[in-house]
DNA sequence: ACAAATAAAACATCTGATGTTTAGATTAGA
DNA sequence: TCTAATCTAAACATCAGATGTTTTATTTGT
């Protein structure tokens, strides 16, 4: 399963499980599943805590967190119902990672595309302008590991922490804040690209070191350059194994 | 106070106070003014009990958000404590608003705007090609608004709406999720702008128009163009008066 | 000085009682 | 028959207190 992978990446591994964090993933799944509608109201707490065969106050911690983040909705005396997906919380870590768990949805891929479009050569910009050298290091180390990887998965992991490194070295909390959507995606891609024929490697390798090369030496509109260039090279793959991606890519 | 402006702007009126959401709140504001510094521990359960006079499970829901938000941190035996704030869920609407509650940071606001440089243009550009007919008359509406307000917070709002029109107009959910961001950026830069000797209107409005008009026909580019322009005189203005800002802009 | 046992603090879970709100059914009156 | 006031059942909100588990620090024994 991949929202394990997401949940390491987000190394949110230290904190306590605790029952309510355990209900509120499984109804939170469900949700972003669309086992549970818009609009329907879900099981009363009673009924939630037979089915999970826990107390009334883990139901409710565990209601809260979901209306915390934009998934239900409860109203006294009434009920609580999903909300519109429009109301979510998308960028929230948590309602990312319970996207991993089903099929990627072509539609909701191209947007989470779109979005890295927007955000990551400016990221590539800023980190060529502010990255301090304890967060250059940690960009060469991660091109370093793409380098090394024996498995995909590693090789995964490595290309995730590179863009998550990029961003980092934005230095904006903003910016870290969208990493989320940065994992889903190549997460997402992964599992269709996967057997692509064309050694994934060979490509994205060399674009990735152009964009640590820039970085490195501080010029901002290469970097920028390097990483559209990554990103129109990693789009135009996936669009050839997925037609339905038709998002024409803006200029560069 | 603001916080409340931006909760109308995302119209979450209609939900249940409910005392967790208070002491939530209340909580909040205080960890995001820096009222308890990050790393620290804050009460035991007994004692915010006693603090707020409420039950245990009240603290406990309340408890459960802040982490759900990242900006708590609770392990079993040992205590509470503040998250350190690039764990923050900064994108999150509650955290945002909370950020309303004290002075603008001018360092939070340049990556507020920062953001703000890197997203709209980019949703001109696919709200002009995509908004519908419906949302297209938001964009309009908001517009005509603008020309109309009597007021500098109707005035606000009307720009406000504005920019989440066009921003609901690209059709991409997760575009939408940035709202807050576009909000908050706006209701700072009001608090410094606001005593400008320059009209803001008489200068900011024909730029709208010209935003308007570029989606109204579909010209994407036109309609990027736009609101970059937009953008960079925002920028331009708002540096005018915080010295501070200095962020270069980066093309365009 | 070190290691094992102990104690205290703090969160986690369960139970059950009571209050409040909402929506819908019922009923009285015109 | 239609309307409006009333009543009631369902569902969430809050409170109180008991019991369990984990962590940290202290104590104790060698």
């Amino acid at each position: 399963m991949d929202e394990l992978l997401y949940y390491d990446l987000k190394n949110v591994s230290g904190l306590t499980p605790g029952l309510a964090t355990q209900v509120c993933r499984e109804i939170g799944r469900r949700i972003v599943a669309g086992l549970f509608p818009e609009g329907q109201f879900i099981d009363d707490e009673t009924k939630l805590c037979e089915r999970f065969n826990v107390s009334k106050s883990v139901v409710r911690e565990a209601v809260k967190i979901l209306v915390a983040k934009g998934l239900l909705e409860v109203r006294r005396g009434n009920g609580t119902r999903v909300r519109q997906r429009a109301s979510w919380n998308l960028l929230d870590d948590d309602v990312l990672a319970w996207h991993q768990g089903v099929e990627p949805n072509p539609d909701f891929l191209r947007k989470l595309i779109d979005v890295r479009l927007m955000v990551e050569p400016n990221a590539a910009f800023w980190a060529a302008g502010a990255a301090t050298e304890e967060q250059i290091k940690e960009i060469r180390k991660a091109h370093n590991d793409m380098e090394q990887a024996d498995t995909i998965q590693e090789y995964v992991v490595a290309d995730a922490k590179f863009h998550r490194a990029v961003l980092r070295g934005a230095n904006n909390e903003l910016l870290t804040a969208m990493e989320g959507v940065i994992f889903s995606a190549l997460l997402s891609s992964i599992k269709i690209t996967n057997n692509d024929p064309i050694d994934n490697r060979e490509r994205s390798l060399p674009l990735h070191f152009e964009i640590l090369k820039a970085i490195e030496i501080h010029d901002r509109e290469s970097a920028e350059f390097a990483m559209s260039k990554h990103m129109a090279d990693t789009y135009k793959r996936l669009s050839k194994l997925l037609p339905e991606l038709k998002s024409e890519i803006k200029k560069m």
